[in-house]
DNA sequence: GTACGTTCACTTGGCAACAAGATACATTGT
DNA sequence: ACAATGTATCTTGTTGCCAAGTGAACGTAC
């Protein structure tokens, strides 16, 4: 155990100092074996956890390769502009992709935040924030029907939340106090993420309030994949 | 791999669900396989990556254990209030202790931050912050001697940061923008942490100000673990 | 009856041999 | 000469067997 830690550590900073990137080709395991005087079990141990964690894929008859380094985006949590002007800011190939809308089930945390009773209706309108064709986070926004009754129709085709409050009157926004939490992804997650169990995500909740009313406009939970982001709040 | 990963997924889903929590014992790698119609190596692998995670345990003759699940402590990040009153505020008992107090070699972002030059000295000082005995996070200060002269001498026996600057006439502190990272323990933090290699941890770097003259009077860095807090920021 | 030792059935841990995919190179047939 | 095919030797992936630790059941000596 202690041994595929050690070997774990040591080619994570390998690879980070970009010891590999001649050919990218890491090391044989029979080959790392014998250098390290283990058992080749546990080169195999470590090369595993190293596909789980995304640094490396291994090719049967070929060999380990570690995977393209990933960008790293400076990302202001705080403030109440939108995630695309912040993206745009910064001049990143950014794009968003609504990819569902469709009513849920009573949830009490949820129904209590947006300040409506079991029977109402709320849905929640998933979209997935993309940069270089890389999916990056997935931005969930539920809306109760009582104060957007077009919502099931228009959901589909929204490209801006804020946009779509300001067309009805809603001129002024802010959040409430967020929770941070750091999550595995689940399998559902994972495939629209594109990533692998082990890649940490940051969670992020809170609420969109209208300044002039103080009313809840959407709850808001948005997964960022902590290995794109470096947050600022 | 796929198997693994949807074995993982269920036994994580099946302990947060409270299954196990009779006698805590998971069923032994055998049952699981014929339970499942896997080879024995994908239940070992999948239990192994519950290991790593720190989910459970296993003893070789006994079985595999799930672990004694956390405690969840809202943690609220922003404010200039301490770490130890805000702690005390939740009723936690709460204890801090130092464990290091050297001078660091040269680093230019924190240098930089800290405003002096790279010959001047530089000291770290790391107290562990624990809850019920548990190591929860680690905060690291960083503070040049130019500022304050003793600090070598004092670094050790401080109890707490805020209280030693005020006693030295910086009467009210702020913080700059914080950058948060989530990252995997390195070997060392992961012997003060006491956590294994895949506990996420979250890091929050920013500078201590003092409010009235604008002077950094230290650079921070705090790894929490992340599957003992939720953040609210 | 009791204390002690043995066996046995079950657990996780480890390993060596084999399977299977990839590639370079030699061999062979035309 | 050239193309197709076999072959040797790399690579990673899989499997099955045995080692080692544990504890309960059992047997036996006293």
């Amino acid at each position: 155990m202690t041994e595929k830690v050690v070997l774990v550590d040591h080619l994570i900073s390998e690879i980070k100092k970009g010891a590999f990137q001649s050919n990218k080709k890491l090391p044989s395991e029979h080959v790392l074996a014998d250098q390290f005087k283990v058992p080749r079990m546990v080169v195999r141990k470590a090369y595993e956890q190293l596909q789980d964690l995304g640094y490396i894929y291994s090719k049967q008859g070929k060999g380990s390769y570690v995977q393209d380094s990933k960008i790293q985006i400076p990302l202001i949590l705080s403030g109440d502009v939108s995630f695309t002007e912040k993206m745009k800011e910064l001049h990143f190939p950014f794009q968003t992709i609504t990819i569902f809308c469709e009513e849920v089930p009573f949830d009490q945390k949820i129904f209590q935040s947006l300040n409506v009773g079991n029977d109402e209706k709320v849905f929640k309108i998933g979209r997935l924030r993309l940069i270089d064709e890389l999916p990056i986070a997935l931005h969930t926004s539920f809306v109760a029907q009582t104060i957007f009754p077009e919502i099931e129709k228009d959901g589909p085709n929204i490209s801006s939340m804020f946009l779509y409050y300001k067309q009805r009157g809603f001129l002024e926004f802010g959040s409430n106090s967020s929770t941070l939490n750091v999550i595995f992804p689940t399998p559902n997650e994972r495939e629209i993420l594109q990533c692998s169990n082990l890649v940490p995500l940051l969670q992020v909740e809170s609420e969109c309030v209208d300044k002039n009313s103080g009313q809840v406009l959407e709850h808001t939970v948005i997964i960022y994949r902590s290995d794109y982001f470096t947050y600022v709040i």
